[in-house]
DNA sequence: AACTCACATGATTAATATTTCATATGAAAA
DNA sequence: TTTTCATATGAAATATTAATCATGTGAGTT
């Protein structure tokens, strides 16, 4: 139950850039590049959670070209979104959560 | 999105000893002394635990004399978890994600 | 009131995770 | 086949979190 759970599923979604590429994938698969553009920082830092994102099957890859094209496995980030944001709507009116940080578009 | 993420609500789920925390709340509401005895480890370190939980309203309390007994919000948790075992059966047959983790009882 | 009991809190230390930097790899273009 | 583009990888540096230790607080007991 020790280092093997950080590297869990749920880690994924509790760093803000790893649920900031989470969230960028939402409206369509984008390659590396795209991601590295949208959420920012270091191509290397970007490439190291994708990593993680797909070990864990929140993430798809498939290649094209010399690009890869990272898509998200919506089936489960989905409903775990909406889980959440009705979480913090029921519960968190103005409690100090950071609820902002996965409620994007 | 940096620092007040990390407080945030997910961070709960990806810490073992916070999911240890939830697991055994599943059954029943604990005080702090019994969720010690359960999961094990140091009193204040489980509190501070406690304590984060409780801010997510993941955990709710009750004082009770000079106890304070700790309940899970389950209609949270419990399609969450629910979410994500279904998400290891699919996706996770044998890759090293630590799928034990959150399958308790 | 002094004493426990049950738990919380704060500061320090230890453990882990993330970022960065340098570099490797592999696919296509020239 | 050299070069460039797109991305991955490893190691070192930093930042963040969790565990520990010492102590505080408040409710009930004696």
């Amino acid at each position: 139950m020790k280092s093997r759970s950080y590297d869990s599923f749920f880690a994924n979604f509790s760093n803000g850039t790893r649920l900031a590429i989470i969230l960028c994938l939402k409206e369509k698969a984008l390659s590396v590049g795209e991601i590295v553009e949208k959420v920012g920082g270091e191509q290397s830092n970007v490439s190291h959670h994708l990593e993680h994102l797909r070990r864990c099957k929140i993430l798809n890859v498939e290649k094209k070209g010399k690009k890869r094209i990272y898509s998200l496995n919506k089936k489960t980030v989905m409903p775990m979104l909406r889980l959440v944001e009705k979480h913090v709507c029921n519960n968190c009116e103005s409690c100090p959560m950071g609820c902002g940080s996965y409620a994007g578009g």
